[in-house]
RNA sequence: GCGGAUGUGGUGGAAUUGGUAGACACGCUAGACUUAGGAUCUAGUGCCGCAAGGCGUGGGGGUUCGAGUCCCUUCAUCCGCACCA
C-alpha cells in the first residue's frame, strides 16, 4: 500500500469539518489554553508559502496542548476592512464587500487544505456589522470616559461631571488637551450646555481636535505615524505632507507610562519590547518656563539636562511655534517670515534627510533667565520639532552638540559650565562625569545632585518643575475612506453626539463611487441616506436634515487598527449580540496564552491593542491588563528571485555566467521557469513574456542559460511567489507543514527553497513504510525491545522539550532519527508505534490520523492524551575514559539517568569529591577532574 | 548617534548549564537494483594531507583542566528609533 497523501489529507480534512473536531467549549474540566494567530487581511493575491508559517507553528502548539489535556481555543478570522479592496472598488466599481467575500473564500480554501485545527465556528470578520457593532461600542465607551492621573485609570465621564459641579477643574489631575483653562465649580455651573460639551470633549479619551496630521494627497487620507515610513506612505510609497485637519484622536498618551511598565510583565520578544519603548520614548527631565522680556507670554521648554540651566546662551523655537509671529521684531520680520515659509515648503522627509545643514533666524526677541535675569536671544530653527516636547528648547551649547554647532555657526556665546572640561572643539555631553561650575548655587555638584537642586529652586520661584516627556503622540483615528467602520456619531451645531448602544451597529451606507467628493469630503459624503433622525433613532435621507431632529452623520471612518484591537477577546464569545463578550466567557478564557504573529506590527496593532485592553481593564470589562501573556514573532519567509541579464540597448539575453564586461540590465524572471541549478527554461520564458519571444539568448559553454539569484520579500511583482497549492498538490500538506518548520528557527527570516522539501517528504514515506507494508499494516501486538523503548522515550523527551521551547525545526530532525532507528530495529510493536503517532500528529496530522485509524481506532487522534515520558528507559552505559592533558590525567565519568541520588553521591564520593554542587538535579553525566567536580550535565 | 539581533561545512541549520563541534536535511561522489517510481538501497562527504598528523565556529586577546558557548576588543550584516532637546 502506497502513501497517497492527497487522498488521505482530503479525507481527514472533511472528517474534522463534519465532526467539528476542533470546536472549543466555553466550559470544561480541563485546564484552558488560548493560542492566537494574527488574523490575516484577505488580499486578492491569496496565500503564498510565507503566510502560513506562523499558523503552522501555532497549530502545532495548539494540537500539542490538546494532547497534553488542555481545552484549547484556537480561532481564526479576517481583518477584512482595508485599503486594497477599496482601491480595487475605485478602479472597477465593484463593492468592496464583494471583493472581500471572494478573497475570503480563497483564503479559507487555502487554509483548509493545510489542515489547521481552527475552531471556525468562532470566525470573526471586522467588516461584518455583527462584529463592528462592538468596535463602534468600544469607540463610544472611550468617548464616555476620561483618564484620572491621580487614580491612574480611566473612569466614566459622569464622575468627571460631578467633580466639575463640586470643585471645577482646579485640582483635577487628568489627561486632557493642552488648551484647557481653569474654572471653578461656580464658573462651570454658569457655562451653557454647549460650552460644557466643548470642555468635556477636551477630556474624553477619544476627542475631536484640530491636529497637524500626515496627509497623503495620493491616497486622499490621513495616516498614523507608524503608517509613514521615511516620509512616504507605508502602503504605496506616496509622499506625505503635514496638514492641519479636524480629526478624531485617541488619547493613548494617557496610557504612556502604563504601556511602558506593562512591557516588564509580559513574555514578548526583547526586540519588540524595545521597539515599543523607543516608540513611547520616555525621557525624564524638567519643564522650565522662561519669561519674555517685552511680553507677558512665557516660553515653556522641556529639557533632560536642567543641571545645565546656567549654560543657556540662547533659545530656539520650532518655526511653527505659536509665539514666533507675535514676538518677532520689525527688523527681523522679513527674514523670519521667509524662513517659516521655506520650512513649510520642505517636506518632513527633506527636513529629516538634511540633518547636517545648520539653519535658523534670530527673532529679535529676548527671554529672561529665571535665576540670573540675563537676556537670552530667541532664535527659530528647523532642528527643533514642533511635535516633540513644547516645540521650544533652551540651548546649552557647551553641553549639546547641536546647540554647539548652531552657536558656532551664528557666533553666539558658548559659556563653559563644566569643571575641568575643554569645550573649544566640541560640546561635552557626558552626564556621568559632570561637575557643574560657573552656575551659582549648582557649583561643585554632580549631574544628579544638580538636577535635584535646580528643580527644587525652579519650583520655589514657580518657573518650572520635574517632568517626564514622551515621544508618543495621541493616535489620529479618522480616515477619509469608505471601507472602514462608520463612527457612531452625528453632529448638532458642530458638536459630536453619540448614538446609543441599542441603535448599533450603524451600518456603512451605500455610495455610487468610492472616491472623495468633488469638495474634498470623504467618500461617505457621497451617501444620500446618511443623516440621523433622533426621533426614530435611525438613518434617514440627507434631505431630511432640519437641524431640529435630523442631523448630519460623521463622514470619516475608523482606521484599520480599530477592528483588530479587541478581536482576541471577541473570539471568546463571538455570537453574543447583547455584549461584546459575556463575563463568564472572559472569566473562563481570561487572556491569550500564546500569540504568534509578525514583528511588523510592533508599533501599530500590538501597541494600540494593548492600549484598548488597558482601557477595557480600567472599566472592568476584562480581568487582565495585558491580553497576551506570551508572544512570538515568526520570521518572514523570503523569496528567491531569479534575474535574467539583458545586454543594454539590445534585445539579447546573456547567461549570468557569461556576462563578463557587458553592460546589462537585470530583469525578474518567474521563479517557476528556473530549476534548482539556476537554469532558465528559455522557451517557457519566451512564451511567458511575448515581447521577448524574438529575443536572442546567449547560453554558456555547457549550452544552458543561467540566471542570478537574490533573496527578496516574496511578492507578485518580483515573480518569486511560491504558491502553497502547488506544493500541497505535489508533496502534500503534511510535507509542507513539516518543511516550513524544518526550514530553520521560527523567529528567523529565511529564504524559501523548494529543493529541500524532498527530505521531509521522504521522511513521511519512511514513516508510512514503518507502519504499512505491501500487504497492509505491519504493526503487531508484540512486545517492544528495550532498544525500541529507548528510541521512543528519547524521542518523546526531546520533542517535548523542543515544542516547549518553540524549536520546531529540531523536533523534525528528532522524528527523522526516530523513524530511521525504528526501521533499522525492524520495530513492529504497537506499544511503541502507537504513541509515536500521537507525538508526530501535531506536525503531520493527516498521516497520523490515517495510521491511527488503520491501527483500529475509531475517533480522531486529535484528543488522544500524550504519552507520559518515562525516563527509566533512557538507559545509557556508564562510560569512563581517561584523557591526558598538560601531563596530568583527567577523567570523565558518565553516569546513567536511572541511578539514584545516593548512588551518584557514593560514586562521586569514591573519587573524594564534594557533592555540594549537585543541586537538586538528577544528573545524567558528571564530569570530574582530579581535585574538583567540573560540571554536571543532566 | 542610540538601542536590539546575528556571524558555525558547498547550502539550510544542530550542539540543555562551558564537556567528543558540524546532529538532521539538501547538495555532491561512488556503487547496487531497476527504468514509468517525481524512486529505493549501500558507502563516503568540514578543511589540508598518500598517510601519520595538523587546522578548524568572522578577526584579535583573556578566563578555564577544557570555550561555538563566559569576559574584553574589533570587523561585517540585518532590524528598530533618531536634529527627541
Amino acid at each position: 500500500m502506497k502513501y497517497f497523501f492527497n487522498e488521505i489529507e482530503k479525507r481527514w480534512q472533511s472528517y474534522w469539518a463534519e465532526n467539528q473536531t476542533f470546536r472549543a467549549s466555553n466550559s470544561s474540566d480541563k485546564p484552558k489554553y488560548y493560542v492566537l494567530d494574527m488574523f490575516p487581511y484577505p488580499s486578492g493575491a491569496g496565500l503564498h508559502v510565507g503566510h502560513p508559517l506562523g499558523y503552522i507553528a501555532s497549530d502545532i502548539y495548539a494540537r500539542y496542548k490538546r494532547h497534553k489535556g488542555f481545552n484549547v481555543l484556537h480561532p481564526q478570522g479576517y481583518d477584512s476592512f482595508g485599503l486594497p479592496a477599496e482601491q480595487y472598488a475605485i478602479q472597477t466599481g465593484q463593492h468592496p464587500a464583494i471583493t472581500t467575500e471572494n478573497n475570503i473564500k480563497t483564503y479559507r480554501r487555502q487554509l483548509d487544505q493545510i489542515g489547521f485545527s481552527f475552531d471556525w465556528s468562532r470566525e470573526v470578520r471586522t467588516s461584518d456589522p455583527k462584529y463592528y457593532k462592538w468596535t463602534q461600542w468600544i469607540f463610544s465607551q472611550l468617548f464616555r470616559s476620561w483618564y484620572s492621573y491621580d487614580e491612574g485609570r480611566a473612569k466614566p465621564v459622569e464622575d468627571l461631571l460631578s467633580i466639575f459641579e463640586k470643585e471645577g477643574n482646579i485640582r483635577l489631575n487628568a489627561a486632557c488637551d493642552e488648551d484647557v483653562d481653569e474654572f471653578s465649580a461656580m464658573e462651570w455651573q454658569g457655562f451653557s450646555s454647549e460650552e460644557k460639551e466643548r470642555i468635556l470633549l477636551k477630556y474624553r479619551l477619544t476627542y475631536l481636535a484640530e491636529t497637524e496630521v500626515n496627509w497623503c494627497p495620493e491616497l486622499g487620507t490621513v495616516l498614523a505615524n507608524d503608517e509613514v515610513i521615511n516620509g512616504v506612505s507605508e502602503r504605496g510609497g506616496h509622499p506625505v505632507i503635514r496638514k492641519k485637519m479636524t480629526q478624531w484622536s485617541m488619547r493613548i498618551t494617557a496610557y504612556a507610562e502604563r504601556l511602558l511598565n506593562g512591557l516588564d510583565t509580559i513574555d514578548w520578544p526583547d526586540s519588540l519590547k524595545e521597539s515599543q519603548r523607543n516608540w513611547i520614548g520616555r525621557s525624564v527631565g524638567a519643564s522650565v518656563r522662561f519669561k519674555l522680556k517685552s511680553y507677558e507670554d512665557i516660553i515653556e521648554v522641556f529639557t533632560t539636562r536642567p543641571d545645565t540651566l546656567f549654560g543657556v546662551s540662547f533659545m530656539t523655537l520650532a518655526p511653527e511655534h505659536d509665539l514666533v509671529r507675535k514676538i518677532t521684531t520689525e527688523e527681523q520680520r522679513e527674514s523670519v517670515e521667509s524662513y517659516i515659509e521655506a520650512t513649510a515648503r520642505r517636506s518632513e522627509r527633506d527636513r529629516m534627510a538634511d540633518v547636517k545643514t545648520i539653519s535658523g533666524v534670530f527673532t529679535g526677541a529676548y527671554a529672561e533667565h529665571p535665576f540670573t535675569k540675563e537676556p537670552i536671544p530667541i532664535w527659530i530653527g528647523d532642528y527643533v520639532l514642533a511635535s516633540y516636547g513644547t516645540g521650544a528648547v533652551m540651548a546649552v551649547p557647551c553641553g549639546d552638540q547641536r546647540d554647539y554647532d548652531f552657536a558656532k555657526h551664528y557666533g553666539i556665546a558658548i559659556p563653559n559650565i563644566f569643571q575641568g572640561v575643554d569645550i573649544s572643539e566640541e560640546a561635552f555631553a557626558d552626564k556621568e562625569n559632570t561637575i557643574i561650575a560657573n552656575s551659582d548655587f549648582l557649583n561643585g555638584l554632580n549631574y544628579e545632585e544638580a538636577v535635584g537642586k535646580v528643580i527644587q529652586e525652579l519650583e520655589r520661584i514657580g518657573q518650572g518643575e520635574g517632568k517626564v516627556n514622551y515621544r508618543l503622540r495621541d493616535a489620529v483615528f479618522s480616515r477619509q475612506r469608505y471601507w472602514g467602520e462608520p463612527f457612531p456619531i452625528y453632529y448638532v451645531n458642530g458638536l459630536p453626539q453619540l448614538i446609543d448602544k441599542e441603535h448599533l451597529p450603524l451600518l456603512l451606507p451605500e455610495v455610487e463611487k468610492y472616491l472623495p467628493t468633488e469638495t474634498g469630503e470623504p467618500p461617505l459624503g457621497r451617501a444620500k441616506t446618511w443623516a440621523w433622525d433622533t426621533r426614530s433613532n435611525s438613518v434617514v435621507s440627507n434631505q431630511e436634515i432640519d437641524n431640529e431632529f435630523v442631523f448630519p452623520l460623521e463622514l470619516n471612518t475608523m482606521p484599520g487598527w480599530a477592528g483588530s484591537s479587541q478581536y482576541f477577546n471577541r473570539y471568546m464569545d463571538p455570537h453574543n449580540d447583547e455584549e461584546i463578550f459575556s463575563e463568564s466567557a472572559i472569566g473562563y478564557w481570561q487572556q491569550v496564552d500564546l500569540y504568534i504573529g509578525g514583528s511588523e506590527h510592533a508599533t501599530g496593532h500590538l501597541l494600540y491593542s494593548r492600549f484598548w485592553q488597558k482601557f477595557m481593564y480600567d472599566r472592568g470589562w476584562v480581568n487582565h491588563e495585558e491580553y497576551a501573556k506570551k508572544l512570538i514573532n515568526q520570521g518572514m519567509i523570503l523569496g528567491t528571485s531569479g534575474f535574467v541579464h539583458r545586454i543594454e540597448g539590445e534585445n539579447t539575453f546573456i547567461s549570468a555566467d557569461m556576462v563578463g564586461d557587458n553592460k546589462v540590465q537585470q530583469l525578474h524572471a518567474d521563479v517557476s521557469l528556473i530549476n534548482a541549478s539556476d537554469e532558465l527554461d528559455v522557451e517557457g520564458f519566451k512564451s511567458w513574456r511575448p515581447e521577448f519571444g524574438s529575443a536572442k539568448f546567449i547560453s554558456n559553454d555547457d549550452g544552458v542559460f543561467k540566471v542570478s539569484r537574490e533573496v527578496e520579500k516574496m511578492s507578485k511583482s518580483k515573480y518569486n511567489v511560491v504558491n502553497p497549492d502547488d506544493i500541497i498538490e505535489r508533496y502534500g500538506a503534511d510535507s509542507l507543514r513539516m518543511y516550513e518548520m524544518f526550514l530553520g528557527p521560527l523567529e528567523q527570516y529565511k529564504p524559501w527553497n523548494t529543493a529541500g522539501i524532498t527530505g521531509v517528504h521522504s521522511f513521511l514515506k519512511k514513516l508510512w513504510k514503518l507502519y504499512v507494508g505491501q500487504d497492509g499494516l505491519k504493526v503487531k501486538d508484540t512486545g517492544p525491545s528495550k532498544e525500541n523503548l529507548k528510541t521512543l522515550h528519547k524521542t518523546i523527551k526531546k520533542v517535548e522539550e523542543d515544542i516547549e521551547n518553540f524549536s520546531f525545526n529540531t523536533s523534525v530532525s528528532t522524528f527523522m532519527i526516530a523513524v530511521n532507528e525504528l526501521t533499522a530495529q525492524k520495530c513492529d510493536s504497537k506499544v511503541v508505534l502507537e504513541p509515536l503517532l500521537i507525538l508526530i500528529s501535531p506536525y503531520a496530522p493527516h498521516i497520523a490520523e490515517e495510521l491511527w485509524h488503520m491501527l483500529g481506532h475509531s475517533g480522531s487522534i486529535a484528543y488522544e492524551v500524550f504519552p507520559e515520558f518515562n525516563p527509566s528507559f533512557l538507559v545509557e552505559n556508564t562510560k569512563t575514559y581517561p584523557i591526558s592533558f598538560n601531563g596530568k590525567m583527567r577523567f570523565t565519568l558518565e553516569l546513567s539517568l536511572d541511578l539514584t541520588r545516593d548512588e551518584i553521591e557514593s560514586e562521586v564520593m569514591s573519587h573524594e569529591r564534594t557533592i555540594e554542587q549537585l543541586g537538586g538535579r538528577e544528573p545524567k553525566k558528571i564530569i570530574v577532574v582530579p581535585g574538583k567536580i567540573v560540571n554536571i550535565v543532566g
